[in-house]
DNA sequence: TTCGCTTGGTTTCGATATGCAACCAAACGA
DNA sequence: TCGTTTGGTTGCATATCGAAACCAAGCGAA
């Protein structure tokens, strides 16, 4: 499990609220686009980002801090570079669920957008969909959110 | 598509982005797991996340403004109800992706959390999982960005 | 019908976070 | 060797957040 020093949950029995509170930060989430992408360096997540350094160290040392990234130290000084830990690379799923509702609801008929290619085919990445437990897929009426210690009624 | 006042996008050609820009905040998204949850009045939202009533205030007008939720004001005057539109409902993949991370990264083996229940069955929602192209599993570093005029290398 | 309570906010104000710009040391590159 | 790039930190003005007070309209019970 992450071992983040300091975070008091805002809802601490709910992982979709302790998501929030690890990644659920604009820059955060877009450096984490960039990291899955393959950027290591802080120059090249400034100029993606065009963020302002001081939130970029920040948010970098809030990440590593998380166990989302590790902060590799140049031998020779400084520089480092910064790769995706296993839990890191795990929020592809997130990030794959951010793009393709943007390309659904975000974008005009007439807006060109970036796509996510699958590059062993050069096909676009198929939509995420949620299944239910008897592998029909699932709409959000039918899903209820059972608390701990809670039983069904 | 939404049709948001006055954002100005981070990214305006990538999807990711767009959404981060539109409902990437920690609020916002407890607010959506809620309406997807059956939340529909100001004070069953207050009263599930703790948060200031001027806060909550300003997350419900923005997302109504950009087309998430949709205001229905009570015909005898004020305690209106917010419902989500079809893009507000279409954001439960993206809600199920983080909670999904969140169980399997930010909780210890010993710690209990809420679980999200197919009430068809009882049985608790199967992972999300990203497919290539092919129908296999996608790694993130089988995908690739392209970005809008670029041709594939 | 009146009176107290609840709801759904708005206002105020101090604390916190953001972002721009300046600065800087180390490393790189010509 | 010396100027440039990198990877930051610091200072400061501004914007955002959040706690609390306030308030008007409904509701509920007597």
């Amino acid at each position: 499990m992450l071992q983040p020093t300091d975070v008091d949950w805002t809802d601490p029995e709910c992982p979709v609220a302790r998501t929030t509170d690890l990644v659920g930060d604009k820059w955060t989430l877009l450096i984490i686009r960039d990291s899955l992408d393959g950027k290591r360096r802080f120059s090249e997540f400034e100029k993606s980002l065009g963020v302002a350094k001081n939130i970029l160290s920040d948010r970098l040392r809030l990440l590593v801090d998380r166990g989302i990234l590790t902060r590799i130290p140049n031998p020779r000084g400084t520089r480092s570079e910064y790769e995706l830990t296993d839990a890191g690379r795990d929020l592809f799923t997130l990030i794959l669920s951010l793009r393709q509702w943007g390309e659904r609801n975000a974008f005009g008929p007439d807006e060109r957008h970036s796509v996510l290619i699958d590059t062993s085919t050069g096909q676009p990445v198929p939509q995420l969909h949620p299944f239910g437990s008897g592998g029909k897929e699932l709409d959000p009426q039918e899903a209820q959110v059972v608390k701990v210690g809670q039983q069904l009624p």
